[in-house]
DNA sequence: AACTACATTATAATAATTCTAAACTATTGA
DNA sequence: TCAATAGTTTAGAATTATTATAATGTAGTT
């Protein structure tokens, strides 16, 4: 678990100025276990709680963004409704619960690699998602 | 290439009532050799220019959910803010260029079939997307 | 310390989408 | 055929998500 300073120099890496709003962050996505993903509004919500300090909502989608940019975040959409940010920023795929709204990494191993056999000419490939969309099995209950 | 009686058999076979203002988004929408891409924005452009008759907005919106429900529309999302439509409701993937923000059918010969080896238990998959994002490969001319 | 460039903030502006309620229209069945 | 009714369309208001603005604040540099 990488501690304040770290912080400080990944911002500094990024070519990012340490504020107080992007350590506070930091410490918010990045100081975990695991990686997760949140919407801006989650995020909002939980810098507030668990920072106890206010920080303006243009602040989060900037630094999000920047983070975005500086490959710190990952983008997923799901919908024109649903976008979500990932602190798991490596190339893996994900399950998306219909009912829940769920979304689930989902584990290198229990997905063959994605073979594209023929590309557009003359352009390369930047990154390749897989989504798969799920909800729950109620044949048996039926 | 069905005609407009097809299309109020179609409708009414949704449970949809053949309007003028859906049998317009048909022949806009389905009336054509190849199935297509659009973004709400370029189906209001084209039903004006090609109907050559005004629609609510409202409208728009109501029936490419109503479509989009009825399984005659898919909706995929690449970011945030790039949602897009597609009158092709089979399975298949899609090519995202970047640059030009075009997103381009991708063959079912071109892909292998992605193989799920472990899904979530107790769900069932609903479906399997693939976005493959592109840009130009300028390697070449470095 | 002072300067400069970048960041943060509250608020306004914009964009995309949905809601509302009145007017309209397709369908049903007398 | 015609009225009843249930679903549909519409303009515009409301809502939501996001971005822009411009003033204030802060980090890095000299």
């Amino acid at each position: 678990m990488p501690k304040k300073c770290n912080f400080i120099e990944k911002l500094r890496e990024a070519g990012l100025r340490p504020t107080k709003q992007r350590l506070n962050m930091c410490e918010v996505l990045f100081n975990r276990e695991k990686t997760f993903h949140f919407t801006i509004n989650d995020l909002v919500k939980m810098i507030s709680e668990k920072m106890n300090q206010k920080i303006s909502l243009a602040t989060v989608y900037n630094t999000v963004h920047a983070f975005e940019k500086k490959g710190y975040l990952k983008e997923i959409s799901i919908d024109s409704h649903k976008s979500y940010f990932d602190t798991n920023t490596s190339v893996h795929h994900h399950f998306f619960d219909e009912e829940t709204n769920e979304l689930i990494d989902c584990d290198e191993n229990d997905i063959d690699p994605v073979n594209i056999k023929k590309n557009i000419t003359g352009k390369k490939i930047n990154s390749v998602e897989v989504l798969i969309k799920v909800a729950s099995d109620n044949q048996n209950q039926k």
